[in-house]
DNA sequence: ACCTGAACACCGTTCAAGT
DNA sequence: ACCTGAACACCGTTCAAGT
């Protein structure tokens, strides 16, 4: 509805004035910029100012596009997870049973979440609009495409209501875990000093996590993101439509 | 081992001195005065500044025990989950076998969830010290004493880690998800405005969300919670012991 | 030993003013 | 119409100074 990407051909460099101030300031190039500032520099490094600066503008600038840094922040929840429209591997209506759809849709928000790691906490844990939008799936948009996959599969309310419980808090478990190995962080500012790892000291009075700090360092994010999506799915496939109360 | 709340006891209340300045500061009650403060107002809310205003103290008072306000959160953390200590329903060791053992430790973290939702996805998305340290059980102590007691039941080294990693993302998923419920939040300073509904118009490309909304809105989180906790259990159950590389 | 005043650098945000 | 300068209130943090 709102134009999207086409007022940047007017008078493209009239020619006198200096090469600074670029292309046009957006909305579209603000959340981007966000988002790639949060990629590389974390969250908290995330400034108004710092912001303005990466634009070639001042601060101000940006308040005609955002309105404050709240809403920019959920301007760069919405628009990361948006970003599976441009995944041919997510399907918006089932082809080959709800579980291939499923599947695909789980794919794709790890993808996301890979992609992004530092910005992945933020759509795990952004207070939510309504009831209905969990996280991860915070769009309208994605979880309408869900239950009416769902539906169009044969699901009646109740069933499709469970599963979409089901799947969001499995998604946001295992994903959120696994940005975290990654190097998430909502916190500190300081992208350095990789967390002082607990020295022997500590876990002397704790051999068995001694014992099995090695194995529990490994890290196996994709075998048992595999392996539990497929168990959700079977739990998904058992789950009584009724809730018989 | 550092000495914890016992050294209040000296010349108290001396009886010249305004009765401004109460009870010496101490990290305990400095942490204690953070966690009610976030429970009442929000994480956003809490600053150096109004955390020492509440201890009547000025804010610079506070760096002499807690180093900074980083730190002050991990602290936080830490002490928010240490409350399991204090819940005897939380048994330290296996007496009527694993399964009851993760059952009563699962509802612990839950428990301590649910009374400090707006702490909790502090919990959830505070750096990890370790890899081994997964969210939400951050401390040395309760991962110690969960690979001990599965140890003890005859889980080898391998299905306890499986063990572990399975059950802390089931806790996370669904414990963030349930306080995100009950009002949760780590990004705006406003307790008011209730978080402005998609309404009509929004939903109307939405048919399916809009069919299901109040479904979507019925909040069954302590079923649901012991019921995919019973699955969990089941999964490791019959989790095989080696990884078969 | 414990707390504070004053100061510094840096925030988010507003608004009248520039072009 | 779009951007900026200047200003305000508020941050975290340091440090010399008070008691």
């Amino acid at each position: 509805m709102a134009g999207k990407r086409n007022d940047a051909d007017k008078d493209v460099i009239a020619g006198d004035s200096p090469p600074s101030s670029r292309v046009a300031l957006s909305r579209d190039r603000i959340l981007d910029a966000a988002i790639s500032f949060i990629d590389e520099q974390g969250l908290p490094g995330l400034t108004m100012r710092r912001l303005g600066e990466r634009l070639d503008v001042e601060a101000m600038s940006l308040y005609r596009y955002v309105g404050g840094r709240e809403e920019l922040l959920d301007g760069v929840v919405a628009r990361v997870i948006d970003e599976m429209h441009d995944d041919d591997d997510v399907i918006s209506v089932p082809t080959d049973g709800w579980q291939d759809f499923l599947q695909r849709l789980a794919h794709g928000v790890r993808r996301v979440a890979l992609s992004h790691p530092k910005v992945f906490p933020l759509v795990a844990s952004r207070p939510a609009e309504a009831p209905w939008l969990r996280p991860p799936l915070r769009s309208l948009d994605w979880v309408e495409m869900f239950l009416n996959g769902l539906s169009e599969e044969g699901f009646d309310d109740d069933k499709s209501v469970g599963a979409y419980r089901a799947f969001t808090s499995f998604l946001l478990g295992h994903l959120l875990l696994e940005v975290a190995v990654h190097g998430a962080d909502v916190g500190p500012l300081d992208v350095l000093d990789e967390a002082t790892e607990p020295e022997q000291d500590e876990l002397r009075p704790h051999p068995n996590v001694r014992k099995l700090r090695s194995a529990l360092s490994e890290d196996h994010s994709a075998i048992e993101f595999e392996e539990s999506l497929e168990e959700l799915l079977n739990r998904i496939a058992m789950m009584s439509s009724a809730k018989t109360p």
